[in-house]
DNA sequence: AAATTCACG
DNA sequence: GACGTACGTGAATTTC
């Protein structure tokens, strides 16, 4: 039937449908999958209820679902903060979007959606050429923006309250008829869609103003007749802001439809179509009831599926890999496709290739896409001839390539997109890429760290070994790509169909991996861990790596010089000991001249038959030879030399003069970050002349390096772990750790302590935190074993919980081969009933894991909160080390720094956990490292 | 590539 | 009665 006379539409607005669905509603998951549903659920059960209630003479004669679509509008060219101020979507909402879509699809609704552009303007279209037909229209939604669309033959109805809006309800509402609301809203502004609009001025004072002067643009040239002088001057000065307000809430009602009013009519429902989505979402009741009104027989549903098994139950198992399959992106028009393809689905896994593995000095080569299992594509964008290099070793690009920056361009909408989630493995590597091309990339999911977040402590997380694990697919080796060793070629030379197989692999086994981990995170129950501790932390770190820290090379380079001439020294001093001429440096020659050739008493050691000749072996010769002491000092500088005042040389970054470390999220299994690339957080400090090898750590001109560390958190945690009174009162009461230990241990007065009594207690409260064992701290003490075992066994009388948590934790462990930190991060403890030695060595992994993650917990925290919390300062942090945070400040802001700092990482833990103790972070600043240490 | 050593928390 | 032995890392060097 034509739309015409006599005709009535509905408008539904779908995307209001979805929000009312998805906050109205508890978190609801799919029994098999643990796949978010509960905005689904709502929004079918809406649909249902729609639909149930148009059996009246009301009833429409054409009806349609009308969605938004694309984040960008032409109310963004207008005004690029157009709703900038609005939330990201909630993550369990994300997935299900276009769930919502196939919903209405499913119940035979017309449903309808236009890239850039808001769902608003296109009932606004439809509600014209509606009454321009002459039929009626309602629209269901409670939408204010909608309300000037209210009159003649227009009425809106909200489906919460089924309550109908006419043109009596929008005056009730703005003060004004629906012609004049956008002039009221233009005024008033929103502050939900980030309209500027008048400042002083609200939806009261507006429709005073319109009441009086008829018209917004009536008010505005006869601004100076408004007798209030600041609401006049405003008007005056505002007139600009305000005559885009209005062109940002004026909705579009003469847009291009590409389908008509009779598109929509009322069709009824396929009840097989309808049922296969339902059961396929596993709506019980919800099936049950439609089939019911449907008067049909509700399918089954299966109860539950095993572990591991497949999301999608009802969908047909993921083709195999194949990467002949993939397809090779050489033109605009391709690339166009698949970034729409992306965006209808709302997400794309991502990857990148490059001509090396450190993110801050290589280059693009080209990126891959993959927007469903098997369907990917590469783009090649800086591929170049093998081996044919001109004189300075570059070579021109092949042809057949889109040109670096067209794609860039055409990229980077998509990948900055917050309606499209990106999906990677090991996304940090990717986003300082692209962001050193202008993009950044968000959001994201990223597969190692569900990896991480799930199974820390059973297996890598690295994309290979995941795939092997996880999809029983053996992805193509990089070396058969680029070769290894001498002969080994960057990925820019590598032929682009070779590439093309490599490199959308490698996205499309990251889209599987995330299809099967993404269900599984929820039922793990490590979404919080994930979502909260894992994935914020890619764009903390990512800026905190491009920032850097200053290295002074001048400072490294005249150290480097003394230390070589200081070695040179002590090596002939060694030889002529020695009565040889050896190379210090070799363990192996080492020990055949100490223990063969000097016949000094020592052993064999390992099935290496080496002698060991390890720092505290050497340490025990010193007492009565020479030479084990000259090599202890050789050892020392040679590794400051090559270490620290060498190497950190090469990785001053040229173009930025400052050292770009990398940390890997998940590398340690307790939680820890660690640095590589150099590592950064073993720059020396305990000896003296290792310290000054800090100095080199500089601040910029005009700032001081700002550094803060948490004190004693480990020992804190372990009192309230623990639950020990005495340790946690220590704690409240500010006293010294060690000394009280000792106090209470050896029954020694606090005002008699000793450095010495102290220093033992210390030990053996960082022993406490490793899993104690006499020999261990006899050797630590330098003390007979009987005697350390006899503190070990009175620490344990005086504190009787540390026993109980040790014995409790080994226990948990046991009996789930996994422990937890008070954040609910899994360490998985599969060793856990070995027998032998590796037993003991299971077990102190066990007890010293919660304590180790929950203060590595503790600190993502305080990490991720910083950016936001420092945002106003002109200040920038460069590094974590376990405990410490370093910044760079300019010099006049440093103790604002310090305050707001020290607050987010002493409260770091809350609100989720409530410590029994407090946490304390002392401060330091200064030119370097070592000052501000 | 493995073993050894040693820098850090 | 013997086994080994403090927790977590990364990097340079030598040796196989």
């Amino acid at each position: 039937m034509a739309f015409g006379k006599g005709c009535h539409l509905h408008l539904i607005d779908g995307s209001a449908y979805i929000f009312r669905a998805f906050h109205a509603l508890p978190p609801l998951t799919r029994k098999s999958d643990g796949l978010p549903i509960g905005a689904v659920s709502g929004f079918c059960n809406m649909l249902q209820r729609y639909i149930d209630g148009n059996n009246g003479s009301d009833a429409p004669t054409h009806v349609a679902v009308i969605f938004d679509k694309g984040s960008h509008t032409f109310r963004n060219d207008l005004y690029d903060l157009y709703k900038a101020n609005r939330e990201a979507m909630p993550e369990d909402l994300r997935p299900q979007i276009p769930l919502t879509r196939e919903a209405t699809r499913a119940f035979n609704i017309a449903c309808e959606e236009i890239e850039g552009f808001e769902a608003d303007d296109i009932m606004a279209t439809l509600a014209r050429q509606a009454r321009e037909a002459g039929g009626r229209v309602t629209i269901l939604s409670s939408d204010k923006d909608l309300m000037q669309l209210v009159g003649d033959g227009v009425d809106m109805l909200d489906p919460m309250k089924n309550k109908r809006i006419d043109r009596e309800g929008v005056i009730e509402k703005f003060g004004v008829p629906p012609e004049r609301v956008v002039d009221v809203q233009a005024l008033a502004g929103d502050s939900v869609d980030n309209v500027p609009g008048a400042p002083g001025i609200g939806i009261k004072t507006a429709a005073l103003l319109i009441n009086e002067f008829g018209s917004l643009e009536d008010l505005l040239d006869r601004a100076e007749e408004v007798p209030q002088p600041k609401r006049r001057q405003t008007l005056i000065e505002m007139r600009e802001q305000i005559e885009l307000s209005k062109k940002l809430v004026q909705l579009d009602d003469r847009m291009a439809l590409p389908f008509s009013l009779d598109d929509l009519e009322v069709r009824p429902p396929e009840p097989e179509k309808l049922m296969a989505f339902l059961t396929q979402m596993e709506f019980r009741t919800l099936t049950r009831r439609i089939a019911e009104s449907l008067g049909i027989e509700a399918p089954a549903i299966p109860d539950t599926t095993p572990e591991g098994a497949n999301p999608d139950t009802d969908a047909p198992p993921p083709p195999p890999v194949a990467p002949e399959a993939y397809e090779c992106v050489r033109d605009m028009v391709a690339l166009e496709r698949w970034i729409a393809q992306a965006r209808d689905r709302g997400w794309v896994a991502f990857d990148t290739e490059t001509t090396g593995l450190n993110e801050m000095t290589c280059d693009l080569v080209g990126v891959s896409l993959c927007v469903e299992a098997g369907t990917a594509c590469y783009v090649p964008l800086a591929h170049r001839a093998p081996g044919a290099d001109d004189l300075f070793g570059s070579s021109e690009l092949l042809e057949g390539q889109i040109p670096m920056d067209r794609a860039l361009a055409a990229l980077k909408p998509l990948l900055e997109d917050p309606a499209v989630l990106k999906i990677g493995q090991n996304m940090k590597y990717d986003a300082k890429v692209m962001a050193r091309y202008g993009i950044r990339i968000a959001p994201i999911d990223d597969t190692m760290l569900m990896s991480y977040a799930m199974n820390a402590g059973l297996h890598g997380h690295g994309m290979d070994a995941l795939s092997e694990r996880y999809l029983s697919h053996t992805t193509i080796p990089i070396k058969d790509m680029i070769g290894s060793g001498k002969a080994q070629i960057t990925f820019d030379r590598v032929g682009i169909e070779e590439a093309t197989k490599y490199a959308a692999e490698d996205a499309d086994v990251t889209l599987r991996l995330w299809q099967s981990f993404k269900p599984q995170l929820h039922r793990v129950q490590v979404t919080r861990v994930y979502e909260g501790l894992e994935r914020p932390l890619v764009p903390v770190l990512t800026e905190m790596e491009m920032a850097g820290i200053k290295v002074d090379r001048n400072v490294l380079s005249r150290m480097s010089g003394a230390f070589a001439q200081k070695m040179a020294q002590l090596e002939e001093e060694i030889h002529q000991l020695a009565g040889e001429a050896f190379n210090v440096g070799s363990p192996k020659q080492l020990g055949e001249i100490l223990f063969d050739k000097m016949g000094i008493e020592g052993g064999k050691k390992g099935k290496t038959g080496a002698y060991a000749t390890g720092a505290d072996i050497l340490e025990d010769l010193a007492t009565e030879h020479e030479l084990p002491r000259r090599v202890l000092d050789w050892r020392q500088i040679s590794k400051l030399k090559s270490t620290y005042t060498d190497a950190l040389q090469d990785h001053i970054n040229p173009d930025t003069g400052r050292v770009h470390t990398s940390y890997l999220i998940a590398g340690a299994n307790t939680g820890r970050l660690a640095s590589n690339d150099p590592n950064l957080q073993n720059i020396p400090v305990r000896s003296e002349e290792g310290r000054r090898i800090r100095e080199a750590f500089v601040a910029d001109e005009g700032k001081v390096l700002v550094s803060l560390d948490y004190s004693q958190i480990e020992l804190r945690i372990l009192a309230h772990m623990a639950d020990i009174p005495a340790l946690k009162e220590a704690f409240r009461e500010g006293q010294d750790i060690h000394a009280m230990t000792a106090s209470e241990m050896f029954n020694v007065p606090l005002d008699q302590m000793t450095p010495d009594i102290r220093r033992q207690a210390k030990a053996i409260n960082f022993g406490v935190i490793y899993g104690i064992s006499g020999f261990g701290l006899a050797r630590n003490l330098r003390i007979p074993r009987a005697e350390a075992q006899g503190f070990i066994d009175r620490y344990f009388e005086r504190f009787p919980g540390i026993r109980q948590y040790m014995d409790d934790t080994v226990a948990f462990a046991k009996e789930h081969k996994r422990v937890e930190t008070m954040f609910g991060r899994r360490i998985h403890t599969p060793e856990i009933g070995a027998k032998g030695p590796r037993a003991g060595f299971a077990q102190r992994a066990a007890i010293n894991a919660p304590i180790q993650g929950t203060a590595a917990d503790i600190i993502r925290r305080a990490m991720i909160r910083m950016p936001a919390a420092i945002a106003g300062l002109p200040a920038r942090m460069l590094l974590q080390v376990h405990d410490e945070l370093l910044f760079e400040v300019d010099k006049a802001a440093a103790e604002d720094l310090i305050g707001i700092a020290r607050d987010v990482m002493e409260g770091a833990a809350e609100p989720v956990v409530k410590l029994d103790v407090p946490l304390i972070v002392d401060a330091g600043q200064g030119a370097n490292w070592a000052e501000a240490h």
